[in-house]
RNA sequence: GGGCAGGUUCCAGAGCGGCCAAAUGGGGCGGACUGUAAAUCCGCUGUCUUCGACUUCAGUGGUUCGAAUCCACUCCUGCCCA
């Protein structure tokens, strides 16, 4: 099974260019994904690029990210309903190196290999050359036609809040960097998200137009859920590759809680287990569903890919002390489980506060579990809070330092799923 | 520059002088049922010291006992014309 088989098999294909495997097949190629620089981390959102570069690089070419300096400072509209913000030179200059440094994780940078990652900055190319320049060599080569009838732009047009000219010029500039690229480091080949494809397909014509050259490009469906929600939130937010952000066990958690439809579609797409032990795995599933397995070998691949081992194993211990046992009281837990208990939110408060017997409603704001108190009674009388595994029956209750666990924690889960450790200072 | 239509709570979108903290839908959160799933059903969804009080309907001033609702000006957005 060549590349774009096995990327096809996995569900990672969308729309394909014509030529685009014979051209995989008969050289080392070098493909390029861009990625947008809005936040100092990347979220798993952009997980699947990634994951496209690595089975690229896997299979012998040579895998470029691109980092959108340039690009970010212009906004894409493709796929957003409102002209975006702009970011500003130091918030970009932050971002690009937190991104840098996750990338680095999951390719090889190794120089001497012919098939080494690369990183490049299309800021790097665009901030020397100059408007005249660019409507003079790049303008004129696309019609305003053409660029009308893309997607992205055509839905714009047709809304009520319109679309400035700087991200009708964004096809053209992310264009150019194809074109680029194409010129100074022999890349051929574009992937991205579906969304992308009619920037992409602006990159190729551009360099058939100015160059009589010939670019390839596939593009890889966007995740979705069954149920219609979006991909990648949770009650926390965005679910984050930096740990700093969303811990290791959060992550993991996520992956864990995927349904029976979504996890046979993302454990082709997030892991790289091969064909016969996804279709195991699936059979397995379908006789015992109670048992997760699905669940599980995706939770547990993606997070050893993108957290390691270690890290891996120990949000594997939480996991379990928090549910494996769960009727179990929370007096059980031993008081190394709680404090080894990495990843779940942490929150101190002071003790005398417990001691003086503040009720509950002040300790569930002031710890920030609650953004405020209306908020934490509603789920109080609704039953979705409990300290110590014990649901709070009453939201005029006081803290009492007997509820502490070892005299020094308490365990908080707001609804089912999400615990808050508490420590006394 | 001229004409028109608009700016309402997370989003969409009602309300058009008191019954409005503001319909309805979506989203979100919680509960029940389960498998830490899906579907379904139920509840909550401005803040607080929840009897009730307080701050919201682009902004500023005004009319009124009383304004999201009326008036004036300002700012912002879209469409059409120049």
């Amino acid at each position: 099974m060549d590349l774009i088989e096995e990327l096809r098999w996995r569900g990672m294909i969308q729309d394909i260019m014509p030529g685009t495997q014979e051209q995989l097949q008969k050289e080392i190629t070098a493909a390029y994904i861009g990625f947008d620089p809005t936040a100092d981390s990347l979220h798993i959102g952009s997980l699947v690029p990634i994951l496209l570069l690595v089975h690229l690089q896997r299979a012998g070419h040579k895998p470029i990210a691109l980092i959108g300096g340039a690009t970010g400072m212009v906004g894409d509209p493709s796929g957003k309903s409102a002209e975006r913000n702009l970011l500003s030179e130091d918030i970009l200059k932050v971002n690009l190196a937190g991104i840098r440094k996750q990338l680095e994780r999951y390719l090889h940078f190794d120089h001497s290999l012919p098939n080494g990652a690369e990183i490049v900055n299309n800021y790097d190319w665009f901030k020397d050359y100059s408007f005249l320049h660019f409507i003079r060599d790049v303008g004129k080569y696309i019609t305003v036609n053409y660029m009308m009838a893309k997607d992205s732009v055509k839905k714009r047009l047709d809304s009520e809040v319109g679309m400035s000219f700087t991200e009708f010029c964004y096809q053209l500039v992310q264009g150019f960097d194809f074109f680029w690229l194409y010129k100074n480091k022999g890349v051929k080949l574009q992937m991205g998200g579906s969304d992308q494809w009619g920037n992409i397909v602006t990159g190729t014509e551009l360099i058939r137009r100015k160059d009589g050259g010939e670019a390839f490009a596939f593009t890889c469906p966007l995740i979705t859920r069954a149920d219609g929600g979006k991909f990648g939130k949770t009650e926390q937010g965005n679910v984050w590759l930096d740990t700093g952000r969303t811990s290791c066990y959060q992550f993991y958690q996520f992956w864990l809680n995927a349904s029976d439809e979504d996890a046979q579609k993302w454990i082709k797409i997030f892991t790289f287990l091969s064909q016969e032990e996804i279709n195991l795995l699936i059979s397995e599933h379908a006789a015992k569903p109670h048992e997760r397995r699905l669940q599980k070998a995706l939770a547990t691949e993606i997070t050893r890919f993108v957290h390691g081992e270690e890290e891996y194993q120990k949000a594997i211990e939480t996991t379990e002390k928090l549910f494996a046992n769960q009727t179990a009281p929370a007096s059980s837990l031993s008081i190394e489980d709680l404090q080894s208990l990495e990843g779940v939110v942490q929150h101190g408060y002071a003790r005398e506060k417990i001691e003086g017997g503040t009720d509950v409603l002040s300790f569930l704001t002031e710890t920030g579990i609650f953004p405020s108190k209306g908020e934490a009674r509603k789920m109080i009388q609704n039953g979705g809070v409990s300290i110590n595994r014990n649901k709070v029956a009453d939201a005029a209750m006081k803290l009492d330092p007997q509820l502490l666990l070892h005299e020094q924690y308490l365990l908080v889960q707001k609804g089912k799923k999400q615990y808050y450790l508490v420590k006394a200072v």
